[in-house]
RNA sequence: GCGGAAGUAGCUCAGUUGGCAGAGCAUCAGUUUCCCAAACUGAAGGCCGCGGGUUCGAGCCCCGUUUUCCGCUCCA
């Protein structure tokens, strides 16, 4: 455990090093739980989202995409649950640490009381609770007593408000009756898609089973920070909701926790560093629901959730709007020999992060190699094995001197290829140093100019993974790294 | 949120009893170099985390604060 924990240390700081991941604001000391992305950081993490947009929407017919709003209607949070379940006065007990929902601590004390008294508790707290008492909760709590099961004691803290979700103001000017102006940035992206299924539907024709896909930013005020990307405030989801006939949910749950696992092993990924973890207790809306877990160095940790939502979603929008959020399936039942008709869809939700993807590649394609020389001296190099579709660079054009007309050779093989894929020109330094540059942000392929390019037109190619080196003519280049990236 | 440890150049660190701010690597400019972190010359890089105190004098001692790391707690 311990070398897992200074691997991952070594990673976070590789990342750094190398314009992967920059701590938010750093030159103001930092913004807990908040990260930016740096130069090859922000291709690896576009070349992620792009590889699986391409596999949810170019390759599935019957999956599209859209690009809701972070802002949504305020009504949104209500119908999700979001507002009443996750924005509860919290009190921690100061000896034994542990951390409470006031009502939950009161209700549990109510329990215990004569009837009579039980329920005069809880209408005072009903009362302080709507009125965002919390001074008045306090008094209560220290007025009936009530100790913490754990340490037993009556030493609490204050009661502060649990955020979930980041509110601000909508509209410049600020109201006088603010809660008209409330938003909330989105912590979830699903819910653009819920409250436009209708409008997807229609525009895009969609027929039942269809799926709706979404990359984009979700945010949750968490109480604490720790490992790196795994966990912060401000994340990017990638979002597909499936929607199908209830009665048929179950066989396309198990189609898509089949399917985003293949997915994942697509990239290259050892099977045996993924598993699948069923979840026991269920939230009430769900029939089914599994987390793809990978193995970081800091353990086994959930990627992907795949849910089986039923129709509680469009159900609750449909409530809330007052608008009709069904399907009309003109399929024939076979049971009645009638069409299907009218009814609110199911859902199967595959949800991933996109910052844990990127953690996950960075995990799996970090390594720190020791070598053995020719003449038996050994020397290490630090490699990120990024899978070559979605390695940041994907070819370095390296002449072997500055000089004798190198490179500009280079640079005209470099100007063929950079309108296929990424590349990246440097005559800096020696050679080896250079490679082993390469080596350090992931670029799979190097290839190097020489005197004998002059003569015959070929160039060394070099790959990242074996070290080995081979000579082609330069204009097979470009195809062999379209071929390799696919 | 609680407890512990640590913050000195981009990175890894040294800094004597409290007395001129240092090294290696990396970076940049050159010279040299025909395939795996080569050599040489030169340059640049610092509010010693921040604020206060003690002192003739603080990177070093004292107090506070902040950030990071480790453990616990929390994580719909």
């Amino acid at each position: 455990m311990a070398t897992n924990d200074n691997k991952f240390q070594a990673i976070i700081a590789h990342a750094k090093e190398y314009g992967f991941v920059f701590q938010s604001s750093e030159i103001y000391d930092g913004l807990s739980a908040v990260y930016d992305y740096g130069p090859w950081g922000s291709e690896l993490k576009k070349n992620i989202r792009d590889y699986w947009w391409k596999s949810m929407t170019q390759l599935h017919e019957n999956i599209v995409g859209v690009d809701a709003a972070i802002f949504m209607h305020p009504t949104t949070w209500k119908a999700s649950g979001h507002v009443d379940n996750f924005s509860d006065p919290m009190i921690d007990n100061k000896d034994s640490k542990k951390r409470y929902r006031v009502d939950h601590l009161i209700e549990a004390h109510a329990d215990t009381l004569p009837k009579e008294e039980g329920e005069a508790l809880l209408d005072a707290m009903t009362q302080l609770e709507a009125a965002g008492d919390f001074a008045g909760l306090k008094k209560l709590i220290d007025d009936n007593k009530i100790k913490c099961i754990v340490s037993g004691t009556s030493n609490w803290t204050d009661i502060r408000q649990f955020n979930l979700m980041f509110k601000t103001e909508f509209g410049a000017v600020a109201s006088t009756s603010e809660e008209d102006n409330i938003v909330y940035l989105r912590p979830e992206t699903a819910q653009g898609i819920f409250v436009n299924f209708l409008n997807v539907q229609k525009t895009a024709r969609m027929k039942i089973p269809f799926g709706i896909a979404q990359t984009g930013k979700a945010f949750r005020n968490e109480i604490v920070a720790r490992q790196f990307i795994f966990r912060m405030r401000e994340f990017e989801q990638m979002e597909m909701q499936f929607f199908v006939r209830p009665g048929t949910e179950g066989e396309w749950y198990q189609y898509w926790k089949e399917d985003r696992l293949k997915w994942h092993l697509s990239l290259g990924i050892p099977q045996d560093k993924f598993r699948y973890h069923d979840h026991v207790k269920l939230a009430h809306y769900a029939k089914e629901a599994c987390d793809i877990e990978f193995e970081f160095p800091i353990g086994f940790k959930e990627v992907e959730g795949i849910h089986s939502r039923s129709d509680y979603d469009l159900s609750q929008h449909q409530l809330y709007s007052k608008k009709k959020l069904q399907y009309y399936d003109n399929d024939i039942d076979p049971a009645t020999g009638k069409p299907f008709g009218n009814y609110v869809p199911y859902v199967i939700e595959t949800s991933i992060g996109l910052d844990r993807m990127f953690l996950l590649i960075l995990s799996n394609a970090y390594e720190e190699e020791t070598l053995t020389k020719e003449d038996g001296s050994t020397d290490s190099r630090t490699v990120l094995r990024i899978p070559p579709k979605i390695a940041p660079v994907k070819l370095a054009v390296l002449p072997l001197v500055k000089k004798d007309g190198l490179p500009e050779i280079a640079r005209n093989i470099m100007n063929d290829c950079r309108d296929e894929f990424y590349c990246f020109y440097e005559e800096k330094d020696a050679i080896g140093k250079r490679y082993r540059r390469m080596d350090a942000i992931g670029t799979p392929f190097c290839i190097t100019v020489d005197h004998q390019t002059k003569e015959d037109g070929t160039v060394t190619i070099r790959y990242r993974d074996t070290m080995k080196q081979e000579r082609l003519p330069a204009d097979k280049v470009k195809e062999l790294v379209k071929d390799r990236i696919r």
